[in-house]
DNA sequence: GTATAAAGGATTGCATGCAATTTCGCCACA
DNA sequence: TGTGGCGAAATTGCATGCAATCCTTTATAC
Protein backbone atom coordinates (compact mmCIF):
# COMPACT_ATOMS: atom_id res chain seq x y z
CA UNK A 1 0.00 0.00 0.00
CA UNK A 2 1.18 3.41 -1.35
CA UNK A 3 1.80 6.48 1.00
CA UNK A 4 -1.48 8.06 1.45
CA UNK A 5 -2.88 4.95 -1.46
CA UNK A 6 -4.20 8.64 -3.24
CA UNK A 7 -8.02 7.80 -3.24
CA UNK A 8 -9.26 9.24 -6.03
CA UNK A 9 -8.33 7.75 -10.04
CA UNK A 10 -7.59 8.97 -12.83
CA UNK A 11 -11.37 9.25 -14.12
CA UNK A 12 -12.20 11.40 -11.30
CA UNK A 13 -9.23 13.60 -11.62
CA UNK A 14 -9.91 14.30 -15.30
CA UNK A 15 -13.80 14.94 -14.45
CA UNK A 16 -12.61 17.52 -11.93
CA UNK A 17 -10.48 18.98 -13.98
CA UNK A 18 -13.18 19.47 -16.79
CA UNK A 19 -15.83 20.81 -14.54
CA UNK A 20 -13.07 23.20 -13.14
CA UNK A 21 -12.69 24.14 -16.72
CA UNK A 22 -16.16 24.25 -17.29
CA UNK A 23 -17.27 26.19 -14.49
CA UNK A 24 -14.46 28.95 -14.58
CA UNK A 25 -15.77 29.49 -18.26
CA UNK A 26 -12.45 27.72 -19.99
CA UNK A 27 -14.53 25.19 -21.59
CA UNK A 28 -17.76 28.09 -23.56
CA UNK A 29 -21.27 26.07 -23.54
CA UNK A 30 -21.42 24.67 -26.92
CA UNK A 31 -17.49 23.97 -26.97
CA UNK A 32 -16.96 20.42 -28.88
CA UNK A 33 -15.04 18.06 -26.59
CA UNK A 34 -13.29 15.01 -29.04
CA UNK A 35 -12.26 12.20 -27.03
CA UNK A 36 -8.63 11.96 -29.17
CA UNK A 37 -7.71 15.78 -28.22
CA UNK A 38 -8.60 15.24 -24.68
CA UNK A 39 -7.17 11.44 -24.74
CA UNK A 40 -3.66 13.44 -25.81
CA UNK A 41 -3.99 16.73 -23.77
CA UNK A 42 -4.46 14.82 -20.66
CA UNK A 43 -2.31 12.07 -21.23
CA UNK A 44 -4.46 9.27 -21.49
CA UNK A 45 -6.50 6.68 -23.61
CA UNK A 46 -9.91 7.71 -25.14
CA UNK A 47 -11.19 5.12 -22.29
CA UNK A 48 -10.81 7.66 -18.96
CA UNK A 49 -11.98 10.32 -21.38
CA UNK A 50 -15.01 8.53 -22.16
CA UNK A 51 -16.20 7.96 -18.42
CA UNK A 52 -14.95 11.28 -17.58
CA UNK A 53 -17.07 12.63 -20.30
CA UNK A 54 -20.25 9.96 -18.86
CA UNK A 55 -19.71 11.24 -15.54
CA UNK A 56 -19.91 14.87 -16.56
CA UNK A 57 -23.26 14.01 -18.99
CA UNK A 58 -24.98 12.73 -15.96
CA UNK A 59 -24.42 15.89 -13.79
CA UNK A 60 -25.28 17.85 -16.77
CA UNK A 61 -22.57 19.69 -17.29
CA UNK A 62 -22.52 17.54 -20.97
CA UNK A 63 -24.35 17.01 -23.96
CA UNK A 64 -23.47 13.16 -25.32
CA UNK A 65 -25.18 12.93 -28.58
CA UNK A 66 -24.73 9.65 -30.00
CA UNK A 67 -22.21 8.98 -32.67
CA UNK A 68 -21.81 12.89 -32.73
CA UNK A 69 -19.39 13.01 -29.69
CA UNK A 70 -19.46 15.51 -26.20
CA UNK A 71 -19.97 19.07 -26.07
CA UNK A 72 -20.18 21.49 -22.99
CA UNK A 73 -24.15 21.89 -22.44
CA UNK A 74 -25.85 24.44 -23.44
CA UNK A 75 -28.62 24.71 -21.62
CA UNK A 76 -32.22 26.49 -22.97
CA UNK A 77 -33.75 29.20 -21.37
CA UNK A 78 -36.59 27.47 -20.09
CA UNK A 79 -34.30 24.57 -18.95
CA UNK A 80 -32.25 27.52 -17.13
CA UNK A 81 -35.51 28.75 -15.07
CA UNK A 82 -36.21 25.56 -14.24
CA UNK A 83 -32.84 24.97 -12.66
CA UNK A 84 -32.92 27.96 -10.88
CA UNK A 85 -36.46 27.95 -9.70
CA UNK A 86 -35.60 24.60 -8.39
CA UNK A 87 -32.58 25.38 -6.85
CA UNK A 88 -34.78 28.08 -4.53
CA UNK A 89 -36.83 24.87 -3.33
CA UNK A 90 -33.85 22.78 -2.73
CA UNK A 91 -32.10 25.30 -0.85
CA UNK A 92 -34.82 26.27 1.20
CA UNK A 93 -34.64 22.45 2.29
CA UNK A 94 -30.89 23.02 3.16
CA UNK A 95 -31.51 26.12 5.40
CA UNK A 96 -34.11 24.47 7.54
CA UNK A 97 -31.75 21.84 8.23
CA UNK A 98 -28.71 23.05 8.80
CA UNK A 99 -30.68 25.83 11.49
CA UNK A 100 -31.54 22.76 13.40
CA UNK A 101 -28.05 21.71 13.84
CA UNK A 102 -26.30 25.28 14.38
CA UNK A 103 -23.18 24.97 16.41
CA UNK A 104 -19.97 26.95 17.46
CA UNK A 105 -18.54 24.76 14.93
CA UNK A 106 -20.79 24.97 11.97
CA UNK A 107 -20.67 29.04 12.85
CA UNK A 108 -17.56 28.88 12.89
CA UNK A 109 -16.88 27.04 9.06
CA UNK A 110 -19.24 29.01 7.75
CA UNK A 111 -17.71 32.31 8.36
CA UNK A 112 -14.12 31.37 7.82
CA UNK A 113 -15.57 30.57 4.38
CA UNK A 114 -17.13 33.91 4.09
CA UNK A 115 -13.81 35.09 4.87
CA UNK A 116 -12.64 33.49 2.00
CA UNK A 117 -15.09 35.40 0.02
CA UNK A 118 -14.01 38.85 1.23
CA UNK A 119 -10.07 38.29 0.54
CA UNK A 120 -10.84 37.03 -2.52
CA UNK A 121 -13.38 39.92 -3.14
CA UNK A 122 -10.95 41.22 -5.78
CA UNK A 123 -9.34 38.13 -7.56
CA UNK A 124 -10.37 36.92 -10.65
CA UNK A 125 -13.81 36.76 -11.42
CA UNK A 126 -13.53 32.38 -11.83
CA UNK A 127 -11.97 32.64 -8.63
CA UNK A 128 -14.84 34.36 -6.84
CA UNK A 129 -17.81 32.43 -8.67
CA UNK A 130 -16.16 29.61 -7.71
CA UNK A 131 -16.28 30.52 -3.71
CA UNK A 132 -19.51 31.89 -4.37
CA UNK A 133 -20.85 28.07 -5.72
CA UNK A 134 -18.79 26.73 -2.45
CA UNK A 135 -20.83 28.49 -0.24
CA UNK A 136 -23.78 26.86 -1.04
CA UNK A 137 -22.42 23.62 -1.19
CA UNK A 138 -21.28 24.34 2.62
CA UNK A 139 -24.40 24.44 3.69
CA UNK A 140 -25.94 21.48 2.08
CA UNK A 141 -22.97 19.94 3.70
CA UNK A 142 -23.64 20.92 6.83
CA UNK A 143 -27.62 20.15 6.89
CA UNK A 144 -26.30 16.53 7.20
CA UNK A 145 -27.78 14.85 4.01
CA UNK A 146 -25.14 13.06 1.21
CA UNK A 147 -27.92 12.98 -1.18
CA UNK A 148 -28.96 16.45 -0.99
CA UNK A 149 -25.92 17.23 -0.96
CA UNK A 150 -25.01 15.83 -4.22
CA UNK A 151 -28.17 17.30 -5.94
CA UNK A 152 -26.82 20.96 -4.40
CA UNK A 153 -23.75 20.30 -5.70
CA UNK A 154 -25.21 19.26 -9.09
CA UNK A 155 -27.64 22.08 -9.21
CA UNK A 156 -24.99 24.55 -8.57
CA UNK A 157 -22.70 23.48 -11.15
CA UNK A 158 -25.43 23.52 -13.68
CA UNK A 159 -27.01 27.13 -12.64
CA UNK A 160 -22.76 28.02 -12.70
CA UNK A 161 -22.43 26.75 -16.49
CA UNK A 162 -25.99 28.97 -17.22
CA UNK A 163 -24.70 31.62 -16.00
CA UNK A 164 -21.75 31.56 -18.25
CA UNK A 165 -24.40 31.75 -20.93
CA UNK A 166 -26.27 34.33 -19.99
CA UNK A 167 -25.43 36.31 -17.21
CA UNK A 168 -23.08 39.33 -17.86
CA UNK A 169 -19.81 39.67 -16.03
CA UNK A 170 -21.29 39.59 -12.39
CA UNK A 171 -21.04 42.07 -9.52
CA UNK A 172 -20.08 40.22 -6.56
CA UNK A 173 -20.01 42.25 -3.61
CA UNK A 174 -23.79 42.04 -3.15
CA UNK A 175 -23.55 37.99 -3.43
CA UNK A 176 -21.09 38.40 -0.74
CA UNK A 177 -23.13 41.08 0.97
CA UNK A 178 -26.11 38.26 1.27
CA UNK A 179 -24.35 35.78 2.13
CA UNK A 180 -22.94 37.08 5.23
CA UNK A 181 -26.77 38.16 6.18
CA UNK A 182 -27.70 34.33 6.15
CA UNK A 183 -25.01 33.02 8.08
CA UNK A 184 -26.39 36.20 10.55
CA UNK A 185 -29.76 34.39 10.25
CA UNK A 186 -28.89 31.30 11.03
CA UNK A 187 -26.67 31.79 13.47
CA UNK A 188 -29.82 33.86 15.27
CA UNK A 189 -31.80 30.63 15.35
CA UNK A 190 -34.00 32.88 12.62
CA UNK A 191 -35.07 30.27 10.44
CA UNK A 192 -37.95 32.30 8.91
CA UNK A 193 -35.33 35.02 8.08
CA UNK A 194 -32.99 32.74 6.60
CA UNK A 195 -34.86 30.81 4.60
CA UNK A 196 -36.31 34.42 3.09
CA UNK A 197 -32.74 35.42 2.30
CA UNK A 198 -31.79 32.82 1.06
CA UNK A 199 -35.01 32.52 -1.50
CA UNK A 200 -34.33 36.14 -1.78
CA UNK A 201 -30.52 35.93 -2.71
CA UNK A 202 -30.92 33.32 -4.82
CA UNK A 203 -33.94 34.84 -7.04
CA UNK A 204 -31.90 37.99 -7.56
CA UNK A 205 -28.76 35.78 -9.01
CA UNK A 206 -31.20 34.00 -10.97
CA UNK A 207 -32.75 37.79 -12.40
CA UNK A 208 -29.81 39.65 -12.40
CA UNK A 209 -28.76 36.61 -15.16
CA UNK A 210 -30.90 35.02 -16.97
CA UNK A 211 -32.93 37.80 -18.81
CA UNK A 212 -30.29 39.07 -20.71
CA UNK A 213 -30.42 37.03 -23.72
CA UNK A 214 -26.58 36.55 -25.22
CA UNK A 215 -26.02 34.68 -27.98
CA UNK A 216 -22.44 33.03 -28.19
CA UNK A 217 -20.89 31.41 -31.36
CA UNK A 218 -19.58 28.54 -30.71
CA UNK A 219 -16.28 28.61 -29.78
CA UNK A 220 -13.86 26.06 -30.60
CA UNK A 221 -10.23 25.36 -29.27
CA UNK A 222 -9.19 23.81 -26.18
CA UNK A 223 -5.85 25.40 -25.75
CA UNK A 224 -6.88 26.89 -22.90
CA UNK A 225 -7.53 23.52 -21.09
CA UNK A 226 -3.80 22.97 -21.44
CA UNK A 227 -2.94 24.24 -17.19
CA UNK A 228 -5.90 22.13 -15.86
CA UNK A 229 -4.46 19.22 -18.40
CA UNK A 230 -0.83 19.63 -17.04
CA UNK A 231 -2.55 19.23 -13.25
CA UNK A 232 -4.02 15.56 -13.75
CA UNK A 233 -0.78 14.54 -16.56
CA UNK A 234 1.92 15.75 -13.42
CA UNK A 235 -1.01 14.25 -10.90
CA UNK A 236 -0.60 17.49 -8.92
CA UNK A 237 -3.82 17.57 -7.54
CA UNK B 1 -31.98 5.88 -41.40
CA UNK B 2 -33.45 2.86 -40.14
CA UNK B 3 -37.16 2.25 -39.94
CA UNK B 4 -38.08 3.63 -35.84
CA UNK B 5 -34.27 4.01 -35.34
CA UNK B 6 -34.40 2.29 -31.87
CA UNK B 7 -33.66 5.75 -29.38
CA UNK B 8 -32.09 4.01 -27.09
CA UNK B 9 -28.97 2.10 -27.34
CA UNK B 10 -27.45 -1.19 -25.56
CA UNK B 11 -26.13 0.72 -22.50
CA UNK B 12 -29.51 1.98 -21.64
CA UNK B 13 -31.16 -1.29 -22.18
CA UNK B 14 -28.70 -2.59 -20.46
CA UNK B 15 -29.41 -0.90 -17.57
CA UNK B 16 -32.90 -0.66 -17.30
CA UNK B 17 -32.78 -4.55 -17.29
CA UNK B 18 -30.24 -4.46 -14.63
CA UNK B 19 -32.39 -1.82 -12.55
CA UNK B 20 -35.68 -3.66 -12.87
CA UNK B 21 -33.78 -6.95 -11.35
CA UNK B 22 -32.52 -4.92 -8.83
CA UNK B 23 -36.26 -3.33 -7.91
CA UNK B 24 -38.17 -6.42 -8.76
CA UNK B 25 -36.13 -7.96 -5.82
CA UNK B 26 -34.37 -10.51 -8.08
CA UNK B 27 -30.57 -9.37 -7.80
CA UNK B 28 -30.28 -8.61 -3.63
CA UNK B 29 -28.76 -6.22 -1.98
CA UNK B 30 -24.60 -7.27 -1.78
CA UNK B 31 -24.83 -9.42 -4.50
CA UNK B 32 -21.44 -9.16 -6.38
CA UNK B 33 -21.95 -8.24 -10.32
CA UNK B 34 -18.98 -9.36 -11.88
CA UNK B 35 -18.65 -7.85 -15.26
CA UNK B 36 -17.59 -10.70 -17.69
CA UNK B 37 -20.28 -12.85 -16.12
CA UNK B 38 -23.18 -10.11 -16.83
CA UNK B 39 -21.21 -9.68 -20.49
CA UNK B 40 -22.03 -13.17 -21.33
CA UNK B 41 -25.61 -13.22 -20.49
CA UNK B 42 -26.48 -9.75 -22.24
CA UNK B 43 -24.00 -10.91 -24.86
CA UNK B 44 -22.13 -8.20 -25.12
CA UNK B 45 -18.14 -7.23 -23.75
CA UNK B 46 -17.44 -5.92 -20.71
CA UNK B 47 -17.20 -2.14 -22.22
CA UNK B 48 -20.75 -1.82 -22.19
CA UNK B 49 -21.72 -3.43 -18.85
CA UNK B 50 -19.26 -1.40 -17.47
CA UNK B 51 -20.86 1.59 -18.60
CA UNK B 52 -24.35 0.26 -17.19
CA UNK B 53 -22.89 -0.40 -14.07
CA UNK B 54 -21.26 3.14 -13.62
CA UNK B 55 -24.91 4.74 -14.46
CA UNK B 56 -26.46 2.50 -11.97
CA UNK B 57 -23.67 3.11 -9.48
CA UNK B 58 -24.43 7.38 -10.19
CA UNK B 59 -28.26 6.62 -9.01
CA UNK B 60 -27.03 4.85 -5.91
CA UNK B 61 -27.99 0.82 -7.23
CA UNK B 62 -24.82 -0.18 -7.34
CA UNK B 63 -21.42 0.29 -5.44
CA UNK B 64 -18.55 0.29 -7.28
CA UNK B 65 -15.54 -0.48 -5.24
CA UNK B 66 -12.32 -0.32 -6.79
CA UNK B 67 -10.45 -2.98 -8.28
CA UNK B 68 -12.66 -5.33 -5.98
CA UNK B 69 -15.82 -4.81 -8.89
CA UNK B 70 -19.68 -4.47 -8.78
CA UNK B 71 -22.04 -4.79 -6.14
CA UNK B 72 -26.16 -3.85 -5.59
CA UNK B 73 -25.94 -1.52 -3.15
CA UNK B 74 -26.50 -1.93 0.45
CA UNK B 75 -27.65 0.85 1.94
CA UNK B 76 -27.27 1.40 5.69
CA UNK B 77 -30.14 2.18 8.43
CA UNK B 78 -29.13 5.45 8.26
CA UNK B 79 -28.80 6.19 4.56
CA UNK B 80 -31.83 4.76 4.38
CA UNK B 81 -33.23 7.15 6.98
CA UNK B 82 -32.04 10.14 5.15
CA UNK B 83 -33.17 8.99 1.78
CA UNK B 84 -37.08 8.58 3.32
CA UNK B 85 -36.52 11.70 4.72
CA UNK B 86 -35.60 13.16 1.85
CA UNK B 87 -38.05 11.76 -0.20
CA UNK B 88 -41.23 13.57 1.41
CA UNK B 89 -39.54 16.88 1.48
CA UNK B 90 -38.82 16.33 -2.55
CA UNK B 91 -41.96 15.06 -3.32
CA UNK B 92 -44.09 17.56 -1.28
CA UNK B 93 -42.21 20.47 -3.48
CA UNK B 94 -44.04 17.79 -6.53
CA UNK B 95 -47.25 18.08 -5.33
CA UNK B 96 -47.07 21.84 -4.91
CA UNK B 97 -46.29 21.80 -8.49
CA UNK B 98 -48.25 19.35 -10.17
CA UNK B 99 -51.51 21.21 -8.33
CA UNK B 100 -50.93 24.30 -10.17
CA UNK B 101 -50.82 22.36 -13.04
CA UNK B 102 -53.91 20.35 -12.75
CA UNK B 103 -56.01 19.79 -15.59
CA UNK B 104 -58.50 17.22 -16.74
CA UNK B 105 -55.83 15.41 -18.75
CA UNK B 106 -53.71 15.11 -15.67
CA UNK B 107 -56.33 14.07 -13.55
CA UNK B 108 -57.03 11.23 -16.33
CA UNK B 109 -53.76 10.01 -16.55
CA UNK B 110 -53.46 9.28 -12.31
CA UNK B 111 -56.31 7.89 -12.20
CA UNK B 112 -55.88 5.49 -15.39
CA UNK B 113 -52.38 5.02 -13.61
CA UNK B 114 -54.64 3.87 -10.33
CA UNK B 115 -56.39 1.98 -12.33
CA UNK B 116 -53.28 0.11 -13.32
CA UNK B 117 -52.70 -0.39 -9.75
CA UNK B 118 -56.09 -1.89 -8.52
CA UNK B 119 -56.14 -4.17 -11.35
CA UNK B 120 -52.73 -5.61 -10.28
CA UNK B 121 -53.29 -5.71 -6.97
CA UNK B 122 -53.29 -9.66 -6.52
CA UNK B 123 -50.87 -10.03 -9.38
CA UNK B 124 -47.21 -10.78 -8.18
CA UNK B 125 -45.28 -8.52 -5.64
CA UNK B 126 -42.64 -7.25 -7.62
CA UNK B 127 -45.18 -5.85 -10.41
CA UNK B 128 -47.48 -3.94 -7.79
CA UNK B 129 -44.32 -2.79 -6.03
CA UNK B 130 -43.45 -1.62 -9.55
CA UNK B 131 -46.54 -0.08 -9.74
CA UNK B 132 -46.45 1.90 -6.52
CA UNK B 133 -43.28 3.41 -8.08
CA UNK B 134 -44.41 4.58 -10.58
CA UNK B 135 -47.18 6.43 -9.32
CA UNK B 136 -44.65 8.44 -8.04
CA UNK B 137 -43.30 9.31 -10.88
CA UNK B 138 -46.02 9.78 -13.07
CA UNK B 139 -47.08 12.18 -10.95
CA UNK B 140 -43.00 14.12 -10.67
CA UNK B 141 -43.34 14.37 -14.46
CA UNK B 142 -46.48 16.13 -14.15
CA UNK B 143 -45.06 18.42 -12.15
CA UNK B 144 -42.96 19.63 -15.03
CA UNK B 145 -39.48 19.87 -14.23
CA UNK B 146 -37.01 17.70 -15.97
CA UNK B 147 -34.46 17.85 -13.19
CA UNK B 148 -36.67 17.53 -10.58
CA UNK B 149 -38.34 14.24 -12.15
CA UNK B 150 -34.56 12.79 -12.13
CA UNK B 151 -34.63 13.02 -8.27
CA UNK B 152 -37.63 11.35 -7.74
CA UNK B 153 -37.28 8.58 -10.02
CA UNK B 154 -33.91 8.48 -8.66
CA UNK B 155 -35.16 8.55 -4.59
CA UNK B 156 -37.36 6.26 -5.32
CA UNK B 157 -35.33 3.66 -7.33
CA UNK B 158 -33.22 4.14 -4.01
CA UNK B 159 -36.30 3.63 -1.76
CA UNK B 160 -37.15 0.16 -3.44
CA UNK B 161 -34.10 -1.16 -3.27
CA UNK B 162 -34.21 -0.29 0.67
CA UNK B 163 -37.24 -1.55 0.75
CA UNK B 164 -36.41 -5.11 -0.21
CA UNK B 165 -33.20 -5.15 2.27
CA UNK B 166 -35.45 -4.44 5.26
CA UNK B 167 -39.18 -4.44 4.40
CA UNK B 168 -41.30 -7.63 5.57
CA UNK B 169 -43.45 -8.00 2.65
CA UNK B 170 -45.95 -5.54 2.14
CA UNK B 171 -49.45 -5.29 1.77
CA UNK B 172 -50.04 -2.97 -1.20
CA UNK B 173 -53.79 -1.92 -0.72
CA UNK B 174 -52.94 0.49 2.18
CA UNK B 175 -50.56 2.40 -0.79
CA UNK B 176 -53.43 2.22 -3.51
CA UNK B 177 -56.10 3.65 -0.63
CA UNK B 178 -53.58 6.40 0.05
CA UNK B 179 -53.27 7.32 -3.72
CA UNK B 180 -56.67 7.14 -4.46
CA UNK B 181 -57.13 9.77 -1.68
CA UNK B 182 -53.78 11.99 -3.03
CA UNK B 183 -55.63 11.93 -6.58
CA UNK B 184 -59.04 12.85 -4.78
CA UNK B 185 -57.20 16.02 -3.04
CA UNK B 186 -55.86 16.97 -5.84
CA UNK B 187 -58.94 17.43 -8.00
CA UNK B 188 -60.28 19.21 -5.49
CA UNK B 189 -57.59 21.86 -5.55
CA UNK B 190 -56.99 21.18 -1.97
CA UNK B 191 -53.54 21.52 -1.79
CA UNK B 192 -52.74 21.35 2.25
CA UNK B 193 -54.38 18.04 2.11
CA UNK B 194 -52.25 16.74 -0.53
CA UNK B 195 -49.53 17.46 0.97
CA UNK B 196 -50.77 16.03 3.96
CA UNK B 197 -51.10 13.02 2.57
CA UNK B 198 -48.37 12.42 0.45
CA UNK B 199 -46.40 13.52 3.82
CA UNK B 200 -48.18 10.70 5.62
CA UNK B 201 -48.00 8.19 2.99
CA UNK B 202 -44.89 8.24 2.84
CA UNK B 203 -43.83 8.31 6.75
CA UNK B 204 -46.35 5.41 6.83
CA UNK B 205 -44.02 3.40 4.10
CA UNK B 206 -40.75 4.46 5.65
CA UNK B 207 -42.21 3.29 8.83
CA UNK B 208 -43.52 -0.09 7.53
CA UNK B 209 -40.43 -0.48 6.46
CA UNK B 210 -37.31 0.98 8.35
CA UNK B 211 -37.82 -0.84 11.86
CA UNK B 212 -37.50 -4.17 11.53
CA UNK B 213 -34.15 -5.29 11.40
CA UNK B 214 -33.37 -8.19 8.63
CA UNK B 215 -29.86 -9.38 8.47
CA UNK B 216 -29.44 -11.19 5.24
CA UNK B 217 -26.62 -13.24 4.19
CA UNK B 218 -25.20 -12.01 0.74
CA UNK B 219 -26.89 -14.36 -1.64
CA UNK B 220 -24.59 -14.58 -4.68
CA UNK B 221 -25.78 -16.33 -8.28
CA UNK B 222 -27.27 -14.96 -10.92
CA UNK B 223 -29.40 -17.58 -13.11
CA UNK B 224 -32.64 -15.04 -12.21
CA UNK B 225 -31.15 -12.50 -14.26
CA UNK B 226 -31.26 -14.86 -17.49
CA UNK B 227 -34.85 -13.38 -18.48
CA UNK B 228 -33.96 -10.08 -17.86
CA UNK B 229 -30.71 -10.45 -20.47
CA UNK B 230 -32.64 -12.55 -22.92
CA UNK B 231 -34.90 -9.25 -23.33
CA UNK B 232 -31.96 -7.42 -24.20
CA UNK B 233 -29.62 -9.96 -26.28
CA UNK B 234 -33.27 -10.13 -28.16
CA UNK B 235 -33.70 -6.71 -28.50
CA UNK B 236 -37.23 -7.23 -27.24
CA UNK B 237 -37.42 -4.11 -24.80
C1' DG C 1 -24.25 29.79 -59.88
C1' DT C 2 -26.72 26.60 -57.19
C1' DA C 3 -27.60 22.20 -55.87
C1' DT C 4 -26.80 17.40 -55.39
C1' DA C 5 -23.75 13.47 -54.93
C1' DA C 6 -19.85 10.93 -53.86
C1' DA C 7 -15.36 10.18 -51.75
C1' DG C 8 -12.22 10.92 -48.16
C1' DG C 9 -11.14 12.06 -43.49
C1' DA C 10 -12.32 12.49 -38.83
C1' DT C 11 -14.74 10.66 -34.75
C1' DT C 12 -17.35 7.60 -32.13
C1' DG C 13 -19.09 2.54 -30.71
C1' DC C 14 -17.60 -1.56 -29.20
C1' DA C 15 -14.57 -5.64 -28.49
C1' DT C 16 -10.40 -7.49 -27.19
C1' DG C 17 -5.73 -7.96 -25.03
C1' DC C 18 -2.41 -7.32 -21.51
C1' DA C 19 -0.83 -5.80 -17.02
C1' DA C 20 -2.05 -5.01 -12.23
C1' DT C 21 -4.71 -6.18 -8.31
C1' DT C 22 -7.47 -8.99 -5.57
C1' DT C 23 -9.34 -13.36 -4.02
C1' DC C 24 -9.26 -18.07 -2.96
C1' DG C 25 -7.44 -22.53 -2.15
C1' DC C 26 -3.66 -25.06 -0.42
C1' DC C 27 -0.14 -26.33 2.51
C1' DA C 28 3.02 -25.75 6.32
C1' DC C 29 3.30 -25.11 11.02
C1' DA C 30 2.08 -24.08 15.69
C1' DT D 1 -8.02 -27.45 14.87
C1' DG D 2 -6.75 -23.00 13.78
C1' DT D 3 -3.63 -19.56 11.62
C1' DG D 4 -0.39 -17.51 8.47
C1' DG D 5 1.47 -17.17 4.12
C1' DC D 6 2.26 -18.33 -0.69
C1' DG D 7 0.87 -19.14 -5.42
C1' DA D 8 -2.69 -19.71 -8.98
C1' DA D 9 -7.01 -18.27 -10.76
C1' DA D 10 -10.29 -14.85 -11.24
C1' DT D 11 -11.34 -10.05 -11.90
C1' DT D 12 -10.70 -5.35 -12.76
C1' DG D 13 -8.01 -1.05 -15.02
C1' DC D 14 -6.68 0.70 -19.05
C1' DA D 15 -5.05 0.95 -23.93
C1' DT D 16 -5.59 -0.17 -28.54
C1' DG D 17 -7.72 -1.76 -32.94
C1' DC D 18 -11.32 -2.25 -36.17
C1' DA D 19 -15.85 -1.29 -37.97
C1' DA D 20 -19.62 1.92 -38.26
C1' DT D 21 -21.19 6.60 -38.47
C1' DC D 22 -20.94 11.28 -39.43
C1' DC D 23 -18.93 15.46 -41.44
C1' DT D 24 -16.50 18.00 -45.07
C1' DT D 25 -14.83 18.81 -49.27
C1' DT D 26 -14.73 18.22 -53.97
C1' DA D 27 -16.64 17.11 -58.26
C1' DT D 28 -20.47 16.93 -61.44
C1' DA D 29 -24.86 17.99 -63.36
C1' DC D 30 -28.47 21.19 -64.24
Amino acid sequence: MKAADKAKHRTDMISSALRSAILERVLMPGMKLPEDSLGERFGVSRTLIRQSLERLAAEGLVELRRNKGAAVAKPSLEEARDLFELRTQIEDLVISRVIKNMSPEILGELEAHLAKEVEAENASEPISIRLATEFHILLARLAGSPVLLRYVEEIGYRCGLTLSLYARPHSTDCGIQEHRQIIEALAKGDEDAARKLMRHHLTAVADRALFTTKESGPLLYLDALEPYAKKVRDGTS
